[in-house]
RNA sequence: GGCCUGGUAGUUCAGUUGGUUUAGAACGCCGCCCUGUCACGGCGGAGGUCGUGGGUUCGAGUCCCAUCCAGGUCGCCA
């Protein structure tokens, strides 16, 4: 036996008790006669005493030791109120050395936060040695096990879809695993599992979740790990819409509520925002509900007010109350402004008791349109109205980057708060500048509302899909749909993006397929685990709630992957590696 | 792939307009001292291809060019 007891576990109550302890050796401090170690395990720490230098030969900062000895109180001046076990000690009478340490640590666990972070995942476990960042991990696990429970409670089955499956539509770029049986061709690891969920549902499979793990080859981002991500993936058969999000509301919230329980959360029903409101009123998709500013459409006012610059142009403002603020405030808006690709940034001032505003923009006005713009805009004394013109398509972005900015540097973000909506309504087509042929704008597998009436008889960029996401603090956490279970809707969906039947029944067989023999109408969504633990765990970079993450050069640097592998492997795989000239 | 920022001791950083003999600090590491510390303390010490290659110059950590690496960001991505 190691151990009788954790490093968190010893109370007053032990006093007496002969125990063994295990652990890494957090810090010695040595006296000359007395010394003093701190003794660490996942639980916590506990204070053992030695009185002999000699045993602690070879043993330093990291070294993994077991002892055993007495639990005794320690004086009251000597007790260490940092520490849950800080009432007493443990008067060590034996050591066994487990597990020897260099004595020149990479960095120190408890300070790996401040290093860099190509050393940290070098040495990741010296990393997760780390309170924090350990934490991370261990909340990570507990928040699957609940989501899990929560799921089986709603009456959800865990079934597990294939890892080496075939190149799927999903848009982004696959990660491809060469045959070594099938010569030339390639197994694909999935994006998601979701044509298997479709056909889980087809096969008469009420309620399917499983936590997936979904690979895509795409850059890193702070908030996404190149590579490969974890997601709740879930589908319901004979659903609807609002109940796919009631089921998702309901498990979000719970969660959120339980692991966060002293911030505030947005009560269910959360908010349902269309997409076109979405992109007006707070410039994104994803909108970030803790900033209060919203954005006004002013398109028609400028219509008719002389100003050549936003003449013909849409226009956005956002009033917010910038009293008291700098020169130099307004100056840094502009550099932001500039800085994201806008040409300039105008603004009008309300000042008290004075019909005209201040800034450069109001000479442009009549007495009626200064009246007109308080009222469209509800400006009151002091604050300012900020104007945002661009070409359509791009404008609302510009509006969007403008409030962020506006809201952080006005310190308006409502803090501790967690601020779901879903956006909904989202157009089934786009237009693709470059064929300027119609492009599905999510994925090709949602039901376009209206269904084949809507297909036949509108305007297809006009037409709205059954397409869902859930937004937390301006972090898209998660994505669905309805999903056009019909073969005859999919038919058309598809030739309306220039594909032919052939082209469909060949691009997604099964599916195409599998619909011929009775599909049930279905629809899922699926959050993202890893966003919600780094909102969870409140902190700045995915790769904190990961074990061992891929850097944003997609690299393990602890196992050193992607690396070379050996002639014969590549042999049997059928590879030949191209030589760049 | 584009752009921004950075790369100096194990770690985190300083290093001025190019010029102070031997490139510094803190933490860590090593040695000695210390019987009540808890981020113990005191004294002493080791530790550097200034990312790499080239160039300008009497002289380069510092300036120029190229290149590699890292972080961020856009493209990409649900």
């Amino acid at each position: 036996m190691y151990r009788t007891v954790m490093c968190n576990a010893l109370r007053k109550e032990h006093i007496g008790q002969t125990v063994s302890l295990a652990g890494w050796v957090d810090t010695i401090r040595d006296h000359g006669g007395v010394l003093f170690l701190a003794l660490r395990d996942e639980t916590g720490i506990t204070q053992v005493v030695f009185h002999d230098d000699e045993m602690l030969k070879g043993v330093g900062r990291e070294t993994v030791i077991s002892v055993t000895g007495k639990v005794v109180e320690r004086d009251a001046e000597t007790v260490d109120p940092k520490l849950e076990t800080g009432l007493v000690e443990v008067l060590v009478e034996k050591m066994e050395l487990l597990g020897p340490s260099k004595s020149m640590l990479p960095f120190i666990p408890a300070e790996s936060l401040e290093t860099r972070e190509e050393v940290r995942l070098k040495y990741r476990y010296l990393d997760l040695r780390n309170p924090k960042i350990h934490e991370n991990i261990i909340l990570r696990s507990k928040v699957i096990t609940f989501l899990r429970r929560k799921m089986e409670e709603l009456g959800f089955l865990d079934i597990q879809t294939p890892i080496l499956t075939a190149s799927s539509p999903e848009g982004a770029r696959d990660f491809l695993v060469p045959s070594r049986k099938h010569k030339g061709k390639f197994y694909a690891l999935p994006q998601a599992p979701q044509q298997f969920k479709q056909l889980l549902m087809v096969s008469g499979f009420n309620k399917y979740y499983q936590i997936a793990p979904c690979f895509r080859d795409e850059d890193a981002r702070q908030d996404r790990s190149p590579g490969e991500f974890y997601q709740l993936d879930f589908e319901m058969a004979f659903a609807t819409q609002d109940e796919v999000l009631a089921v998702c509301e309901e498990v979000i919230s719970e969660t959120f509520r339980k692991f966060k329980p002293d911030a505030v959360i947005s009560e269910a029903p959360f908010e349902r925002i269309t997409y076109r409101d979405a992109m007006m009123k707070y410039g994104s998709d994803k909108p970030d509900l803790r900033n209060p500013l919203q954005i006004i459409d002013l398109t028609d006012f400028f219509a008719n007010v002389d100003f050549p610059i936003f003449k013909g142009k849409p226009v956005r403002g956002i009033v917010a109350n910038c009293a008291g603020c700098s020169k130099k405030f307004f100056e840094d808006s502009l550099k932001f402004a500039t800085s994201i690709g806008m040409k300039g940034l105008g603004y009008l001032t309300a000042v008290e008791g004075q019909p005209n505003f201040k800034g450069p923009i109001d000479k442009f006005l009549s007495d009626a349109q200064r009246d007109e713009i308080r009222q469209l805009s509800g400006i009151k004394d002091g604050e300012t109205v900020f104007f945002i013109s661009d070409r359509k398509g791009i404008v609302d972005s510009y509006a969007g980057q403008i409030r962020t900015w506006l809201g952080e540097r006005l310190d308006l973000i409502e803090k501790n708060a967690f601020r779901f909506c879903f956006v909904v309504d989202f157009p089934m087509y786009e237009i693709n500048e470059e064929t300027k042929k119609l492009d599905f704008t999510h994925n090709p597998f949602s039901m376009p509302q209206g269904g084949l009436e809507a297909l036949e008889n509108s305007d297809p960029l006009e037409i709205l899909a059954y397409q869902y996401d859930l937004v937390c603090n301006g972090i898209e956490l998660a994505s669905g749909a309805v999903r056009n279970h019909s073969v005859d809707i999919m038919k058309k969906a598809f030739a309306l993006a220039g594909y032919t039947e052939e082209e469909l029944a060949a691009r997604f067989s099964a599916l195409y397929t599998a619909f011929q023999y009775g599909a049930p109408p279905h629809a899922g969504m699926a959050p993202g685990i890893d966003r919600m633990i780094m909102l969870l765990a409140d902190t700045e970079t995915i790769r904190n709630v990961i074990a061992f993450p891929l850097n944003g050069n997609a690299q393990d640097l602890l196992l050193g992957a992607p690396s070379q592998v050996t002639e014969q492997q590549l042999r049997e795989a059928n590879i030949q590696i191209r030589e760049e000239s």
